[in-house]
DNA sequence: AGAGTAGAGATTGTTCAACAATCCTGCAAG
DNA sequence: CTTGCAGGATTGTTGAACAATCTCTACTCT
């Protein structure tokens, strides 16, 4: 959701359009303002039980103590609660009434659940674009392409979690094709739902592994304009891709 | 979210029917144990701000002052909080750091993209419904038959908006069908955010009226088991009612 | 001994009052 | 007309306090 690190900067850009480049610097600058002004302590403090939390280091059915959590944190109970609330309806924690917040432990409906949604946006995300943008400029499939790379990368250096973040980054920039703020929004609730589940797996190398030829795949794809064959593959990508973390899931 | 509990050993299987009864019976004395236990007290402010948003007592634009809804409500500050950030994520409020909370202003590219989410979404139910439960049991369509006729008997009352409430309240029980909790959350914020826009509509009326028609004829495509002619009709149908409600929104 | 119950201790839900940080308004100066 | 600067108002955050609820232990009774 962030670590778009300042993008800003990288000067040129004075070409034939100077109109557009201001716009397009203007752009940015409001989002760095923006990145900025976020700070407040309670987003402060989810982003790092979000990192905790998809990290593994909360594993799923553990309890979120709130006075404990107030001292390593360094915030006030109500700030912590509010941190909570905006976690609680990220997927990546529950309530339960004077119980406490906990990690939720998903079941094997919310793998099906989730790899439905996941199939529905993605697909006509890609049959959207054909529709809509057959005129795709290539730049905006950059960020795919380096989603890819980095997911290269980390293979080759035996990182696999490091491997499938960059997946769930690539999937991130497909829905972001689509230019819907509201796609993007549940994407991110879907991604760190899915999250949560890798940590119960044992095997991330074979679960992330094939996906990475799969991920080129489809970016040559969307390059060279088969919209409807990247669909296609897409769909059943999706189809494989629940069937692996099922078995997984059976077998932890 | 939760009252998943007290799902348990109903005392197995005494007679077929007598044991069924008592499992409807424990559901819906679940349900209001749940309803009873989710009382606190940001959630109980946080319905009725719901309700003054979708009503239209508070349009498009206003600020809510926190001293003020204080009073109001007869909450603290604190709990108050809890239920704007609740809001929030609904979509019926948003905030703006240091300056408060607003009830949001939507523009043309919102309509455009709650459409486009809409599209996705109910057709893929329908499409869904052919695929994994054709031997659908009447006795589910039993809600949506329900609200056809609530929009029937409000449109003979004149009372448009209710109307425009029952028609809503088909497409949720039609999302319902998939039986898959996200697609309902996602259906629940999408409509909130679509009531909003029509307190800026001045003619309700040309506005639901076309649409009990064509929902009783949705729902009889599917008592008669004819999912794809479903399918193709609700794509048309939300087609319509996206260029009814961008119409409406120009001439405002 | 085992089942049920009462109560102590711990945790969450909510309120209140205070202070810090930020925004908005109006006014003066260039 | 824009820029810069108080002053007031509103939001962001804190800490302490109390009420409500849950959990676990120890006790009573059969």
């Amino acid at each position: 959701m962030v670590s778009d690190d300042l993008e800003m900067s990288t000067g040129g850009a004075e070409g034939t359009e100077q109109g557009t480049a201001r716009q397009a610097w203007l752009r940015t600058v409001a989002a760095d303002v923006a990145r900025l002004d976020r700070s407040s302590s309670a987003e402060r403090a989810a982003d790092i039980l979000r990192r905790s939390i998809t990290e593994g280091a909360l594993p799923p059915g553990a309890q979120l103590s709130e006075i404990e959590l107030t001292e390593v944190l360094e915030v006030s109970r109500n700030t912590l609660r509010e941190a909570f609330r905006l976690l609680t309806h990220e997927g990546l924690l529950v309530y339960k009434l004077h119980r406490g917040v906990f990690v939720p432990e998903l079941e094997e409906r919310d793998v099906v659940d989730l790899y439905r949604l996941r199939r529905v946006l993605e697909v006509d995300v890609i049959r959207g674009l054909a529709e809509r943008d057959p005129e795709l400029p290539a730049s905006r499939l950059e960020p795919l392409h380096d989603d890819v790379e980095a997911a290269e990368v980390a293979a080759l250096a035996d990182r696999w979690p490091a491997v499938g973040t960059a997946n769930m980054r690539f999937h991130e920039h497909l829905i972001g094709l689509a230019d819907s703020a509201r796609m993007d929004a549940m994407t991110g609730r879907l991604l760190a739902e899915l999250r949560l589940l890798f940590h119960v797996i044992a095997t991330p190398r074979e679960l992330h592994e094939p996906y990475i030829v799969r991920n080129r795949g489809l970016l040559e794809l969307l390059e060279t304009r088969k919209y409807e064959q990247a669909a296609v593959d897409l769909h059943q990508y999706l189809l494989d891709s629940e069937q692996g973390i099922l078995e997984a899931f059976r077998a932890r």
